[in-house]
DNA sequence: CAAATTCAGGAACGATTGTTCCGTATTTTA
DNA sequence: TAAAATACGGAACAATCGTTCCTGAATTTG
């Protein structure tokens, strides 16, 4: 009956996200779209609705992965801090191998648009919830294993190191090249865990 | 011989900074510009040259504002660890007041266009640069006076607050409205200090 | 008064924006 | 083979973008 589909969406969304992150939404145009997703405008609209759509599900897509890794991460630790020292490492490690510096491509549409958007803010919202979730359990964990400090709640520490990990990205995001800056971070970071 | 200008060009500069601040770059429309500023297209362009150069003027200003405000803090302080502490609570109180959440300022803008703009991406690091030394010196002078933990070096610690305060600002930006996590954040950051 | 300068207002610029639509080729399955 | 669905390229849309320019009024100082 019916042609089949010639493109995996997930994999155009994944080359969405890719410029959607590098650009940011405004920075994007449509024309930039049908170049780099590789399919026609005709296609591209058809498949997604339109530009703001098509952003909203790269970001859901972003979203999930980002947490799942993180999730999955947690789940088969056997050393609570070691994993989260483990999770900034990979930070910098990202912060200073990305030759176009990106950040965090939820950090970054926070910023350009969880003010003038309500389904983006939707979206930053429930990754701040699962992710402080994540965070607290973890840490909770830790502490229960006397592997991480007591001194403060395992609410507060997740908080606090989400905190951490927000501010790093911006830190990618304007370029910083100079690893002992995130060394020194992380290293004050720890001294409360 | 002539008539004298109307308008002084700091005022015009700060409703810059408003929008801009609220809206970011690429979302300020430069009939934006001409409403929310109250001169006439034609003033704005032979006064400030081009968008570009008004935003990258609107955030100058900005910066030597927020960093003089700063500086002045702790020069006339006599505790600095209460006076970092007045520094963050400020931050949530501005964080929790404003009825459109603006965040900061330089780091939106770090976010939007430090990539692709290299005008911007130098005043968002001459600002890192200074904020670092600032930070330090002041860090340095309570760890002298024995009113900062002496655990990690004055540099460390003033590039963690500077982390942590970027991160609230980002927290600010996604529309937080929970005085409890800005809270437990800085808590958390001040059980190093 | 006269020259000089600054403003507002608005028309107009070409370029780019996001989006729609059409014609046609391709591929699938009944 | 016929029908159905998919994809493509490109033309075309109105709207908005940043910017330039012109006119005329207002105000200042020589």
């Amino acid at each position: 009956m019916a042609r089949t589909k010639e493109f995996k969406e997930d994999q155009v969304l994944d080359k969405a996200i890719e410029i959607f992150w590098h650009k940011g939404y405004n920075g994007t145009s449509a024309q930039d779209l049908v170049m780099h997703l590789g399919l026609s405008r005709s296609s591209l609209y058809d498949t997604f609705g339109d530009k703001q759509k098509l952003f909203a599900q790269s970001l859901r897509r972003y979203q999930k992965n980002a947490q799942d890794q993180i999730i999955e991460l947690f789940d088969k630790s056997e050393n609570i801090k070691e994993t989260l020292h483990d999770i900034f490492k990979q930070a910098v490690v990202e912060s200073l191998d990305d030759r176009i510096t990106k950040g965090c491509f939820m950090v970054n549409s926070s910023i350009e648009l969880a003010m003038h958007d309500e389904e983006i803010a939707k979206i930053v919202k429930s990754n701040s919830q699962k992710m402080e979730e994540v965070f607290t359990n973890a840490v909770q964990k830790g502490q229960d294993l006397d592997q991480i400090s007591k001194s403060n709640e395992a609410k507060v520490l997740a908080r606090f190191i989400f905190n951490n990990y927000s501010g790093i990205r911006v830190l990618a995001r304007t370029g910083e090249r100079d690893k002992q800056v995130y060394d020194d971070i992380i290293k004050a970071l720890f001294s409360v865990l």
